[in-house]
DNA sequence: ATGGCAGAAGCATTCTGA
């Protein structure tokens, strides 16, 4: 069967109500990773989810941050274990969520949808977070790997991999999202022989996920490429497709990133 | 060097994001 992953960074769930349904309805997702839901638990709107035919378990705080990840029911797909942050790495932000999944054909794999920190910028406090973080995402992964091999992680890297997910590469030159300690800590990633699934099918020119809510910057496609879904060797074999929908960029009300997603034959 | 745009919190303005 063929399982359509998406991985969206919403900007605000219940800001984004409007925009998440006419995705929804175009894009049909059987598997759904968001971030920057912007909600505390007791508030998440899972109605929209149930409407839509999802189960839906979320992790979230007050203001920022905040994770979840859905799944069609329909789609016979059944949780058997969620993880809320890093296991062993105490963080007061929520930013992942790990879900355990199985399919009717008794399929197994790990699903996790991650709000990887902005930074604000080289040797700001907030970039040695991100570092940390990644370092430890890094070894939640590895372990993740360890009980089973089938695994995708998905989300707001907050990082360009290269200069050919970048508009201006001069203009971002060892800035933040693009500066070379961030892309060695992506290439980290790639190292546990996990795949920059986007790259598997289109290696393009002017491929971004997110763009700047200010100066025009989606009208003059003046983006970055800094949402990802990476999938480790089973499922990369298996992923038969994949994509950005930018056009939800041009919604009413729309988030500033757009969703990417893949199709993998589980 | 700064704003520009947007959302949340909360009611004026600040904090955060990328």
């Amino acid at each position: 069967m063929i399982v359509k992953v998406a991985s969206w960074n919403i900007n605000s769930l219940r800001a984004r109500q409007d925009s998440f349904q006419k995705w929804i309805s175009d894009a049909k997702p059987d598997i759904v990773g968001l971030q920057e839901t912007k909600v505390t638990d007791d508030q998440f709107p899972a109605d929209i989810f149930f409407e839509n035919g999802f189960d839906v378990f979320f992790f979230g705080q007050k203001s920022y941050n905040g994770v979840c990840i859905a799944f069609k029911k329909i789609s016979s797909i059944k949780c058997e274990n969620v993880v809320m942050n890093i296991p062993g790495w105490k963080d007061d932000q929520a930013r992942v969520i790990m879900c355990s999944l199985s399919l009717a054909n008794s399929f197994r794999f790990n699903v996790v949808s991650v709000y990887v920190p902005n930074g604000n910028s080289l040797g700001d406090p907030k970039f040695t977070y991100k570092l940390s973080f990644l370092q430890n995402l890094k070894r939640f992964t590895q372990q993740l790997l360890k009980e089973n091999e089938s695994l995708c992680l998905m989300g707001d890297f907050n990082i360009a991999p290269t200069d050919l997910d970048v508009h201006d590469p001069d203009l971002w030159r060892e800035k933040i999202l693009c500066s070379s300690k961030e892309r060695e800590c992506f290439k980290q990633f790639e190292k546990l022989f996990l795949s920059d699934s986007f790259r598997l099918k289109n290696n393009e020119p002017n491929q971004y996920s997110w763009w700047d809510y200010r100066q025009g910057a989606f009208r003059r496609n003046a983006g970055l490429r800094i949402d990802h879904i990476l999938l480790s060797k089973s499922l990369t074999d298996r992923c038969t497709e994949v994509g950005i929908s930018s056009d939800v960029r041009k919604h009413e009300k729309p988030s500033d990133h757009a969703p990417v997603w893949v199709n993998l034959d589980l």
